[in-house]
DNA sequence: TGGAATTGTGTCAAATTCACACAATCTATT
DNA sequence: AATAGATTGTGTGAATTTGACACAATTCCA
């Protein structure tokens, strides 16, 4: 019953690019793949999408699967659709970033998926269009941190400032001066003072800030801006 | 000779919206459709995606027929997969972003694919969910024309700096001072005064300007900035 | 010839950024 | 318990950028 019979129909793949921070460093949580094609060599998290699902839940799906996780922040970033991109059969893949706190996640689910951790900067080379789809993400990640105040989500409920430019560090690739960063981040008005001290540091006790969830809905089409961003402008 | 046996095949439309300015407002190309599903109502341009073709060549295909242009600003932003956006069958679509001069196409393509320049503000409803789709485009406009020097691409090869300031106000939908616009613009370099005049304008002719292309390229990622831009961090 | 509309250029106060200095807190060591 | 080393919290001033204006010049038209 095929009303557009002369188009072709093709596999549906998605795959999630998920993002951590160690406190040093952005990692990746990749999979270790234990069945075939391209079998022992690491990828990105992914599966096909299902007959009656649509791409965001089947993104969601995936992402619960593997971490035990649900309501994290995922959008979807780009469409890889290279004819010959998958040497099996001709998939186009749905793209999601993800971003989750690295500590808070379901270790077993991890180690049935056969996954881990793996720092960006030193990740191994994987399969297929994987290694263009995560130069992908990571420009994403760069502009949309600009813009927004994203980063939180990378971040335990309860952070240091320090702690947070450290992550802006590891972002950007780029060491930043701490008491403009400090005087900068607070002046946004997202962060609150808990009044408690970070007892992991080794000396001065850092304070730990927790995020202004209202004020983060609120604000997050103001963060660092120039122009106006789509969120204000009264839509057409 | 199916290797993923479980996993199903979906139809893969492309659509685009092709972004034009009349010196006024922001208009879309769209097709009024003769032929079914939803004939006589208004969509973007699309198509389904060829057997041997990429998504980019698909989209470059699609806007050579519609427009007889090639080498035009074409961006993917994003992909619709709602299980029932197609009444008729599932169907994903790809959806790119095209940003044309207007007075620079095919005007008998344009009029054989039965499509015509409606303004953003005034358009009529569309079929599907065509409407998201162009509530997205515009959005990725807005985010990325205030990183980027991209309004050039709407514009012709010369124009005056009014001309240029009424195009980001129609993006923005907003007014903006005439003079702190002008420094603006001036201090990013990008502008080349060709000496000549617009003859077209009524009273004071306005200085005609083109756009420095060599350091278009080199300053596409520090047009207004606040954190560094992907392409000036070093990759990782 | 003078008025209306529009363009080109300039000024100045306010706000923001950048590049620093210094004091306070905590651990470890003597 | 005193001190050195490391890290955090806060401040200061010069330079730059922004925002809100004023005024002169150009062109058309009455």
């Amino acid at each position: 019953m095929k009303r557009y019979p002369d188009a072709i129909r093709i596999l549906v793949a998605i795959d999630c690019i998920i993002f951590g921070f160690d406190g040093e460093e952005i990692k990746l949580l990749l999979v270790k793949r234990n069945f075939k094609p391209e079998q022992g060599k690491w990828s990105l998290m992914g599966g096909f999408l299902d007959q009656h699902e649509d791409l965001e839940a089947g993104a969601s799906r995936i992402l619960y699967n593997l971490t035990g996780l649900k309501d994290i922040y995922v959008e979807q970033i780009m469409t890889a659709g290279k004819v010959n991109r998958d040497p099996v059969e001709r998939t186009i893949s749905v793209v999601f970033f993800a971003l989750i706190n690295i500590h808070d996640h379901d270790q077993e689910a991890v180690k049935t998926h056969n996954a881990a951790w793996l720092s960006l900067e030193k990740k191994p080379k994987l399969i297929f269009d994987h290694d263009e789809m995560v130069g992908k993400a990571i420009e994403f990640l760069r502009y949309k941190a600009a813009l927004h105040p994203l980063g939180f989500e990378l971040l335990p409920e309860r952070f240091t400032i320090p702690q947070l430019q450290k992550l802006y560090e590891a972002i950007y690739n780029m060491k930043l001066d701490r008491r403009n960063f400090s005087r900068k981040i607070l002046l946004t008005g997202l962060l609150i003072d808990t009044g408690e001290k970070d007892h992991q540091s080794s000396t001065k006790k850092a304070g730990l800030f927790r995020l202004d969830k209202e004020r983060y809905k609120n604000k997050f089409y103001s963060f660092w801006h120039f122009m106006p961003h789509p969120g204000l402008v009264e839509p057409l």
